[in-house]
RNA sequence: CGGGGCGUAGCGCAGUCUGGUUAGCGCACUUGGUUUGGGACCAAGGGGUCGUGAGUUCGAAUCCCACCGCCCCGACCA
């Protein structure tokens, strides 16, 4: 019966079965460029639903949209020196247009904190026109030599926020801030548990002085960095010149932040919840919530009308409820191929009706995270899908949360640690010297994700690998990473 | 750029070593019929610059040469 239609095991090779899933559940397709990809409507359908709901945190704690241009003068590069250094290698460079050579070569965007601050430095000249608190939506462009769909592909999709402040307090209380927005998406609407912290003097941004992440654990116990929100001190501000008179008449420069979330968070949604079967989708971001596969043999009209007349009433109702609802109507596709299909897209609440349920006065009523199926009430099923998916996200998260909790390990030396950090993610007290990172990450693949927010205390532990006093007040989290 | 592999139908591959009719298989696709409550079956079809170029030969997917492209492993990264 079933074909070669299924997914190479997770357990066999994770990377196979994340590379066969994104294009089995139809999320993107190989683009004739390499590294970058063409986002499907199921993919791009959960991307939808991310914009719109970070969109409206971001408006609810004050910013608003607008959008820079694409090309970047080459020259604003060199402006700052560690922003040069980090993202030289990656540039895409315009150099030829309208048939001749341009005089100045032009940058398509990796990142936007260049031509952002030479426009706000003439935005901004006075302590009133500040805080300034802008967003865009975009896509980004990166030379990446290996590229992966969603992890890691040239073009990209994106926001970026920037933001001026007057002082140092304010913009490290922005930064802060928007940590916690990351943070309560990618566990409200994610379903996504993350480790929140600060980055290593050597993962920070280029030209950032500090770097805040939030981590997620996928189900292969790698680590994945799905935000980032960025301190810049006056880098930036000084670089291109961000000034402003304060309340007493005097020069000052502005303190400049920067965050962003990518599509790489669908590659987090992907391996954070999937399993053999397919992905899971977070019911919050779920492009569909509730899919509805009705039954009937096409050679009996009568029934055939009765239910989809059914099926028709019960999406009516789900829809009042603002529940996501797909009806699959396609003729000549069994419902079996149906249900996995839609198994292996995610879908967590799927809704059989035939001929036989409706005799009965009943659906037969299938979770994505749970084996058996169940029969419902027809007339009360629709007024209990809320509370389901409500419950589905709970045990999502749960799920996910359980998973990382048992794959995290506190090493008193660098031997448990070698050992541990092949299952998972690892507490060491480190040193902070970024050579002794460095020599760890090629003995182990390990690299240092962040100093946690919470998180054991490392004061008075010496470091695992040079024995040095800790140079955190936390211990550190280690792992393999994306 | 270093090491390995691969280019044959939309996808996955066989055929290449040992040259020889009309280049084949699975999936997908089209049509018809039987099916439809866990990835249906039967039948008939459509679809190919065998990566590109030059060569050897009576004859090249197959042999020689050059080039191009892609994938995997390593160094960089949201």
């Amino acid at each position: 019966m079933a074909k070669g239609n299924k997914l190479t095991p997770q357990s066999e090779d994770f990377s196979a079965w994340y590379n066969e899933i994104v294009y089995k559940a139809d999320l993107a397709d190989l683009s004739p460029v390499r590294g970058s990809m063409v986002i499907k409507p199921y993919g791009y359908a959960l991307w939808e639903n991310i914009q719109k709901n970070l969109d409206q945190m971001f408006k609810d704690t004050g910013h608003e949209n607008l959008y820079f241009p694409l090309l970047i003068p080459m020259s604003f590069f060199q402006r700052e020196a560690h922003h040069v250094e980090g993202f030289s290698p990656e540039l895409a460079v315009v150099t030829h247009a309208g048939g001749k050579e341009l005089e100045e070569p032009l940058a398509i965007r990796p990142t936007s904190e260049t031509i952002i601050g030479e426009m706000y430095s003439k935005w901004i000249q006075s302590y009133r026109d500040l805080p300034l608190l802008y967003n865009q939506w975009a896509n980004v462009l990166r030379w990446e030599l290996r590229t992966r769909p969603f992890l890691r592909t040239t073009e990209f999709l994106w926001q970026e926020g920037h933001t001026a402040h007057a002082n140092a307090d304010e913009a490290v209380a922005e930064t802060n801030q928007m940590l916690d927005v990351y943070t309560e998406f990618a566990e409200y609407y994610g379903a996504i548990p993350v480790i929140r912290g600060e980055k290593t003097a050597g993962e920070r941004f280029a030209g950032a002085k500090m770097t805040l992440t939030i981590e997620a654990m996928m189900r292969d116990a790698k680590a994945l960095q799905s935000a980032t929100s960025h301190y810049m001190g006056t880098n930036f501000a000084e670089a291109f010149n961000i000034s402003f008179n304060d309340e007493n008449n005097q020069q000052a420069f502005a303190h400049t932040t920067s965050w962003g979330l990518s599509t790489r968070f669908i590659g987090a949604i992907i391996m954070s919840h999937g399993d053999d079967q397919g992905l899971i989708m977070p019911p919050r971001l779920a492009p569909s919530q509730v899919v509805i596969v009705p039954i009937y043999r096409r050679d009996d009209e009568v029934a055939k009308a009765q239910v989809l007349g059914e099926v028709d009433k019960l999406a009516r109702q789900l829809k009042d409820k603002n529940v996501r609802v797909r009806v699959d109507k396609r003729e000549g596709i069994s419902p079996g191929f149906k249900f996995n299909e839609w198994e292996q897209k995610g879908v967590p609440l799927r809704v059989e009706l035939g001929p036989k349920d409706i005799e009965q006065g009943t659906a037969l009523l299938a979770n994505r995270l749970e084996p058996d199926k169940e029969t419902v009430k027809l007339e009360s099923l629709a007024e209990g899908i809320p509370e389901r998916l409500e419950r589905f996200h709970e045990a999502l998260y749960q799920r996910a949360k359980s998973f990382r909790d048992s794959h995290i390990f506190e090493v008193k030396d660098y031997a448990e640690f070698k050992e541990k950090i092949e299952e998972g993610f690892v507490y060491a007290s480190h040193c902070g010297d970024p050579e002794s990172e460095k020599q760890i990450q090629e003995e182990t693949k390990a690299t240092a994700r962040c100093i946690p927010l919470e998180g054991p205390s490392a004061s008075g532990i010496p470091c695992i690998h040079t024995g040095k006093a800790s140079g955190y007040p936390r211990k550190v989290i280690f792992a393999k990473a994306y």
